[in-house]
RNA sequence: GGCGGCGUAGCCAAGUGGUAAGGCAGAGGUCUGCAAAACCUUUAUUCAUCGGUUCAAUUCCGAUCGCCGCCUCCA
C-alpha cells in the first residue's frame, strides 16, 4: 500500500486515487529564464521517481510537467535584449530538456508551455470575475481573498496582522488591492504593448501563478490526484492556484500534494538569488556524471533537506560505479565456467540468490511505499548486491539465480534509474590489438610493457581487469 | 515578530519507546606479477546539550544552543 505525506493534511495518508487504476498527476516545472541549477533538478528528479514509481506500482498515469515562458523575470530580460519572448526563452527551454534527458528523466506525457495557454487563463479568470472571486482595480485584475474562505489551508500561513519581515511589499504597495493579500491574476497593458494578449476584461498578461490552474485544469480536469512541487512554491504559488482553481470551479482542486525539501550547499540554501548553485552543466563540466548527481540527489528522501558536498558528489560517483559494475558482473556471469561447476550445484545455494533478489525487492517496494524512502529502497538494493557479489566471489551463480537477480535489478532500475545503460557494443580494433598485445606480454612476463598498455587504455578510459577467467575491460562512467 | 523543518560516526544519511540500516572515505586481510574489481574484518557504549515521563528514550514531553526555510521572485 503506497502511503506518503499529503502537505494538504500534513499527515502521512494512504493513496487512494480518484478513479482506481488511474492516477493523474501535476507537476511544476522550470520558469526558462536561466539554466536550472541541480536545486531545480532535485525536485524534477523525485517527480520522475514519483512517475516512474507509480507506474511500476501498475498505475496508469497522465503526467503533466509546465513550463513557465512568461513571467516579470523573463519580460525584462526579453526587453533588455530587445527580442521577443520566444526568442529569450527559446535557448533556456532546448537547454533544459537536454539536461533533463541527460538526467536520464523520463518526458511526461504532457509538457505544456504557458504562452501557449492563455485563452485557458483568460477563461478562468472570466470566471472568477463572473462569481465574484476577481476585481478590476487601477489596471490590474485581482483574486479577492476575501471571497474565499479556505485561502491557507495549504500553507496555514495566518494573516494575524503579524507579519512584520515580509511587510515591505505590503506596506509600500501602490496597488489599490481591497486586501493586502490580494494577488495579480491579469496586468492591463496598453494597445501596443508587448507582450499583451486581449481579454474580454482588457489587453493584458497573465499573473504568476494563473498559468499552473490553467495548465493542470485543461489535461488533467477540475480535480485530479496529485500535484507537487518545490517546498518553496508552497506559497504563494500552490495556495493561489488552489485559490483560483476552487474559486472557479467550487470543486476540490488536487487531493494530494507533495513538496520536495531544498538543497543546501555548505548548510545554506542553493539559490539561484544566493548565487550559491551549481547547474548541470558546472558539475557534468566537473568530470561527474548524470548517474551520479541521480544518486545523490535520490539519496535522501525528499521531504528531507539534502546537504551538498563534494565529498557526497563523489561518493555517489564511487557507488554509482559500484552498481554499474556489478550488474555487469552478474551478467557476464553467463558465460562463466564456475557456473556450471558440480560444487555449487546444490539446491540451497541457489534458492538463497532467488531470495536475495526476492527479499530485495519486497523491501524496495516497502520503503517505496512508505513516503517514498528512497534511503531505505537503495538500501535494500545493496545488500543484495553485496549477498551476490559474495556469492558470485566463492562459486558463481545458477541460470536461475542470474536471471533473479537482473531482474531484480531492471525493477529497481526502472524506478530509480541509476544503473544506467547497460554496456553493449566491443572495443575498437586500435583497442583490441592493444588489449591482445597486453596479454601477450603478460604471458612472456614482460610486466613493464602490459603495465604501460593499462595504464595507456586507461587514459581512453577503458579500464581493464585481469580475472581467472581472462581479462575484462568497462568503460568509466 | 508569526509559522514550519532539522541537528545520528571523517562525509552523505535510514531508523525505531527495548537498546544504532546503507553508501562513501579510512585501516587490516584474502585474491593478483602488480593493480583493479570483489569479498572478509574493522570504524558511534552512542544519536546537539540539559532536564522530565517510563521498567526502558536516539525515538515521547519541556528547555537551551546551533542550523535551514516560508511569510517577498526562486524547485
Amino acid at each position: 500500500m503506497l502511503r506518503f505525506f499529503n502537505t494538504l493534511s500534513r499527515e502521512i495518508e494512504d493513496f487512494h486515487p480518484l478513479e482506481d487504476g488511474k492516477v493523474k498527476m501535476y507537476l511544476c516545472g522550470p520558469t526558462v529564464w536561466n539554466f536550472a541549477h541541480i536545486g531545480n533538478f532535485r525536485t524534477f528528479i523525485f517527480g520522475d521517481v514519483l512517475r516512474r514509481y507509480l507506474k511500476y506500482k501498475g498505475y496508469e498515469l497522465t503526467h503533466v510537467f509546465n513550463l513557465t515562458d512568461i513571467d516579470d523575470r523573463i519580460i525584462n530580460e526579453a526587453k533588455a535584449r530587445n527580442i521577443s519572448i520566444d526568442e529569450f526563452t527559446a535557448p533556456y527551454i532546448k537547454y533544459f530538456w537536454e539536461d533533463f534527458d541527460a538526467l536520464e528523466m523520463e518526458r511526461p506525457d504532457v509538457t505544456p508551455r504557458a504562452t501557449h495557454h492563455i485563452p485557458e487563463m483568460i477563461e478562468i479568470i472570466s470566471k472568477l470575475i463572473e462569481n465574484g472571486h476577481a476585481y478590476e482595480s487601477d489596471g490590474s485584475i485581482y483574486y479577492r481573498i476575501t471571497a474565499f474562505p479556505d485561502y491557507g489551508k495549504l500553507s496555514r500561513i495566518k494573516f494575524d496582522g503579524n507579519i512584520t519581515g515580509g511587510s515591505e511589499r505590503i506596506d509600500t504597495d501602490k496597488y489599490e488591492k481591497e486586501d493586502a493579500r490580494d494577488f495579480a491574476l491579469w496586468k492591463l497593458v496598453g494597445e501596443t504593448e508587448e507582450p499583451g494578449w486581449d481579454a474580454p476584461f482588457g489587453r493584458g498578461r497573465p499573473g504568476w501563478h494563473i498559468e499552473c490552474s490553467a495548465m493542470s485544469m485543461k489535461y488533467l480536469g477540475e480535480t485530479f490526484d496529485i500535484h507537487a512541487g518545490g517546498q518553496d512554491l508552497q506559497f504563494p504559488h500552490h495556495e493561489n492556484e488552489i485559490a483560483q482553481s476552487e474559486g472557479a470551479t467550487g470543486k476540490q482542486f488536487a487531493k494530494y500534494w507533495i513538496h520536495s525539501e531544498f538543497l543546501k550547499i555548505d548548510d545554506v540554501t542553493m539559490s539561484k538569488s544566493k548565487g550559491n548553485f551549481f547547474t548541470f552543466r558546472d558539475l557534468r563540466e566537473q568530470g561527474y556524471s548524470a548517474l551520479a548527481m541521480r544518486y545523490l540527489l535520490l539519496s535522501v528522501p525528499t521531504r528531507k533537506q539534502l546537504n551538498f558536498t563534494f565529498e557526497g558528489l563523489q561518493g555517489a560517483e564511487s557507488t554509482v560505479e559500484r552498481l554499474r559494475n556489478f550488474r555487469q558482473l552478474v551478467s557476464d556471469s553467463v558465460s562463466s565456467p564456475s557456473v556450471s561447476s558440480p560444487h555449487v550445484s546444490k539446491g540451497s545455494t541457489e534458492s538463497d540468490m532467488v531470495a536475495a533478489a526476492q527479499t530485495a525487492l519486497e523491501k524496495f517496494e516497502a520503503a517505496m511505499d512508505d513516503d517514498f524512502n528512497t534511503a531505505a529502497a537503495l538500501a535494500a538494493i545493496h545488500d543484495m548486491v553485496r549477498e551476490v557479489n559474495t556469492q558470485l566471489a566463492a562459486s558463481g551463480l545458477t541460470d536461475n539465480e542470474r536471471t533473479a537477480v537482473l531482474d531484480a535489478i531492471a525493477k529497481f532500475d526502472s524506478v530509480l534509474g541509476i544503473f544506467g545503460k547497460e554496456e553493449t557494443g566491443s572495443l575498437d580494433e586500435e583497442i583490441e590489438k592493444l588489449v591482445e598485445e597486453r596479454q601477450e606480454a603478460r604471458r612472456n612476463r614482460d610486466f613493464a610493457r602490459s603495465d604501460e598498455i593499462r595504464d595507456l587504455l586507461a587514459e581512453k578510459g577503458i579500464i581493464l581487469e585481469d580475472t581467472k577467467d581472462g581479462v575484462r575491460w568497462r568503460k568509466q562512467a
